[in-house]
RNA sequence: UCCCCCAUAGCUCAGUCGGUAGAGCAGAUGGCUGUUAACCAUCGUGUCGGCGGUUCGAGUCCGUCUGGGGGAGCCA
């Protein structure tokens, strides 16, 4: 990118007008702070595209759609779906890639990825969006494989992002760019298990759920990142996580991870069940019908393979590149529920 | 989805005990000063977010819906 000078004078402070689409329109085409959005994400782009280049993990192309619901309803999960209806059939917008990367793998590849806006129904606020850009990747691997690419990734980033120009309007609108360089220093990020986190932060910080099981609280993961500045919360009880990771040795957890960085969870990761049987298993528990998931059994029997893979939002890894604290500025053209658009 | 708060002029907001609405800023017009502007004067009918109810009478009380904010949850 021939990128030799980004001489925006002016305010670089977010027009925060995403609610009005005719101010929203000026805004968005002439305020360096959109400006800014485009061209980091570009780079963002860019250098997602450069590090699995290295890695031999390769993009894969995926439809929006999908016909069954792919959020996983049931215990532990309340999320909201997409429901659209196309060319009379009702239709979901994929809420995740996640399993089409999976079913890549069987084509013989090491990993699989992608960057593509996916859909949630659950109202907008400050660190939600309806729509938003998700950088997915699938690899043949374990727990902590996937552990160590997502940390590599995010080292390979903020890297990117030192090397460009944009480097000192990031430093300008976030207030220096020590949170970037730290995170290239680290050789590891910090893990936490779910059990450590309950006796580090106490019971004040968890609630539980009707079946009783503890879940951490927004206040909790902030002390959490307070303390360690970025880290792993990993090893969540069974019930209170997706039905499609594997489950640990010992029972009661699953070989899943979260990474707390920002404004809260960035990424989330984990090992996927192998086989169709372990599927099925984890279908039952979370009381989520084993039929809007046969296809995902049946690939799993057939074709079993030791996978892992993490989802990022990349709004939420920018909230933190900028050290902002509200994503419904990151979007150029905003897609927020119950809010016209100028475009 | 749950809890709390909010919605009054272009903007920010006031409006007490229920008696048919006010201020500041912005704006418009005029005046004045040796003219990129300041100052002075004058100018306010707004479905009081929508619908329904109570009442002789509702911005005010009740119900409901919509939208916004905060918190919780869900998630990336």
């Amino acid at each position: 990118m021939a990128l030799t000078s980004l001489n925006w004078n002016g305010n670089m402070a977010p027009p925060s007008c995403w609610a009005s689409p005719e101010q929203h329109f000026e805004a968005a085409m002439a305020q360096p702070w959109y400006r800014l959005i485009t061209h980091v994400n570009a780079t963002l782009v860019n250098a997602t595209f450069d590090f699995y280049r290295q890695q031999e993990i390769i993009p894969v192309l995926m439809p929006i759609t999908v016909g069954s619901i792919s959020s996983p309803m049931g215990i532990g999960s309340d999320s909201l779906p997409v429901e659209i209806e196309l060319f009379g059939e009702p239709t979901f917008l994929a809420d995740s890639m996640q399993f089409q990367l999976e079913f890549f793998l069987r084509h013989g590849i090491e990993g699989a990825f992608y960057i593509m806006p996916t859909f949630r129904g659950e109202d907008s606020d400050v660190t939600h969006l309806n729509q938003f850009f998700h950088s997915e990747a699938e690899i043949v691997g374990g727990f902590d494989d996937v552990i160590v690419l997502v940390e590599n990734y995010l080292r390979s980033l903020t890297i990117a992002l030192c090397a460009t120009p944009l480097v000192d309007n990031i430093s300008q609108v976030a207030g220096g760019i020590t949170h970037l360089e730290c995170l290239q220093s680290m050789s590891e990020f910090p893990r936490i298990t779910f059990a450590e986190s309950m006796k580090f932060l106490g019971d004040e910080y968890f609630i539980r759920s009707p079946e009783g099981i503890p879940l951490i609280t927004r206040l909790g993961e902030k002390k959490l990142i307070d303390h360690f500045g970025v880290v792993w919360l990993t090893h969540f009880p069974r019930l209170i996580a997706p039905f499609y990771q594997a489950k640990s040795t010992n029972g009661l957890t699953v070989e899943c991870a979260d990474l707390l960085i920002g404004i809260g969870e960035t990424v989330g990761c984990g090992e996927r069940h192998t086989t169709g049987e372990d599927v099925r298993l984890g279908l039952e528990e979370h009381q989520v019908p084993v039929a809007d998931y046969e296809w995902y059994v049946q690939m799993k029997n057939k074709y079993p393979l030791r996978t892992a893979g993490f989802g990022l939002g990349l709004e939420r890894f920018l909230l933190w590149v900028l050290q902002h604290n509200d994503i419904r500025d990151l979007h150029v053209m905003p897609r927020l529920k119950n809010t016209r658009t100028w475009l």
